[in-house]
DNA sequence: TATGAATGAGGATTCATTCAT
DNA sequence: AATGAATGAATCCTCATTCAT
């Protein structure tokens, strides 16, 4: 069993915790070397550049992201309500958020950034696609309110992604059970279509 | 006519889209310039130095949305409603991303970045401020859910955040004022207490 | 009258003092206009370069040294003896020092320096002439040591610069009349064939 | 065998020469790296700054200046005689001029310069008090001329830096024993209370 | 294979010089 | 004629990348 895959994931993980504490490019390579306990020369055995690091790293994100929605959405078995799909995506963007605060974090910052090659943004938009298909479905059933739907999942996903920020230095861990249950209400109240309205 | 004083001025804007567009590390002195249309040199002459013209384009930032804020709150008279309070918020917020999208986007990156001053940072917590206030006031009145307030900012604050990072290209200017409403009535419900909640 | 050879002058001085304290090299030209009391322009108005500045500051440094000398050698009447001549160089050096402490010590400072252009280095070796002719004067005479007469020169001129320096803060104007007394008797005898020797 | 510690010393000989040719101010940071046969960025390896360079090249030489003056003092056995004593300074200054010509060029030309740390200048008044006491107790034995011994070894070391700088080019080494001896007997009575005086 | 010292292109900043007022 | 704001080449310094060990 080789020790090889260990290392490029410790500087992943080290990687995506500097980015989101101190951006892309205020970020030095022999830092990331240091936090991830190898030597400068080491990342450049794994990751040709900074700029190859870095799109790994949006991407492992990326991709961890979707794979906890993934899970969330399937683990429970099947699903019988838009809100009961929308607790689904809740469940994954926070476990996801909790496991992995730094990458999430990392994640939001990044939009249009120069160094993202053209395959991290293909991966970029299929968490959207994801949410939005969602989106419309819930319209179609009349539960979600009429809109855009990528600009429901933008307030959505910005509010959630809101509440992240806010909650920095602990993480989304750190938030008591009745309170996360108060923040999944309101996002879904965001998106909820209201009777009388 | 002297164009003179305009300079800072215009600093102060080409650094603002920059650091919107490419991050404040991301960004290089001459690229402040050559936007600005003035020599390297010149940025100098204004500020002493990088970190300094960072803090200024923050505070500058910061202090135009509280302005815009606190406009938007006085000027149409007394509010009778909480929700025509929000009304007012969001007005706020949206003429300001509107006339200086860049200097938003660049806002709501930054939080807890190095090259923030305490002053500046002190600034940051007066909008924060002033958005929790009303909330509270929200909540004793029983129209805004119970929860943290700062909580409930962060949630509704990232929503419309996310809203106009996602509208990038054309800004929120490029918005129908159908779909704006849309997003209005989105925030608000994030807020709003339900009768039967 | 015009008041341009006065600025001229101002800023000659102003340029001395300034390379005297900080070297050439050190000494910026907003630094040199303001001691002048004139605004940067005016520099150019006067001196097309700080290069040109240097060798004109340099120059008028070593005429004024030279003048003194000059002026010394001749106006209390001939000389009678090689002990003489001596007081009436120590006399040049000394009035000299004491009036433009600053010019002497630059003075002293360039040498092999890269601004100097020829017509400055031109200059510097006239003094050297006037005193190794005196030197080579006392040698016929048998009143000064034998030795290359540069070399007598250099020992001689560096102990009274060595002095100089040494008496920075307040110039040699500050040197009680004894203590002169005994700087110029020791730097004959530097000089001085000694009877039994 | 390891040529990587010389880099430093490299540094700050290259350093040193080119301090003594240009001043420290007209040195730049490439020119130290070319003649030590590095690139720039090996300098802040080994030096944190400029000043840092320009401290430390200065320390060493004076340093080095100390060390030989010590040695010279002990190494031949103990003086019996003042001259005797001023034979084994006059020894010392000449090997450290004679091995390290561009050092001790630097050091006579600094004083009060700007980039010298109190550290630095410390050390400079080392070799002052060395050579002051040995001026004090020739004076108390009767051989040395009364006057301040401060003024007396500012004379004396002035007299033989006049002479290091005049011989340039070549360097003290290349002048012939006979006319060494003519300096030292000059530097010698320019000290020397003489019987009759 | 892993390392970190060495490198030099690139970025922040200074400063001699120009030129509109 | 005098000024000092504006300029950009030149300077100090950083950091992604290489390579000898």
């Amino acid at each position: 069993m080789p020790r090889k895959p260990d290392i490029a994931q410790q500087l992943l993980d080290s990687a995506l915790s500097l980015f989101a504490e101190r951006t892309y490019e205020g970020t030095q390579m022999p830092a990331v070397a240091q936090r991830a306990g190898v030597g400068v020369g080491s990342i450049y055995r794994y990751f040709p550049s900074k700029e190859a690091l870095g799109n790994a790293a949006f991407q492992y994100a990326k991709r961890g992201l979707l794979d906890q929605l993934n899970d969330a959405l399937v683990e429970g078995g099947p699903v019988h309500t838009v809100r009961e799909e929308f607790g689904r995506f809740w469940l994954g963007f926070t476990r996801y958020a909790g496991s992995a605060h730094d990458a999430f974090v990392f994640l939001e910052h990044q939009q249009h950034d120069t160094f993202l090659a053209p395959e991290s943004q293909a991966l970029a938009v299929e968490v959207d696609r994801v949410a939005s298909d969602f989106i419309e479905r819930g319209q179609r059933s009349g539960e979600i309110r009429d809109g855009d739907p990528q600009q429901l999942v933008a307030l959505a996903i910005g509010a959630f992604t809101g509440l992240v920020k806010h909650l920095r230095p602990g993480g989304i861990g750190k938030l008591s059970p009745a309170s996360l249950k108060v923040a999944e209400d309101a996002v879904w109240d965001l998106l909820h279509r209201k009777a009388d309205s």
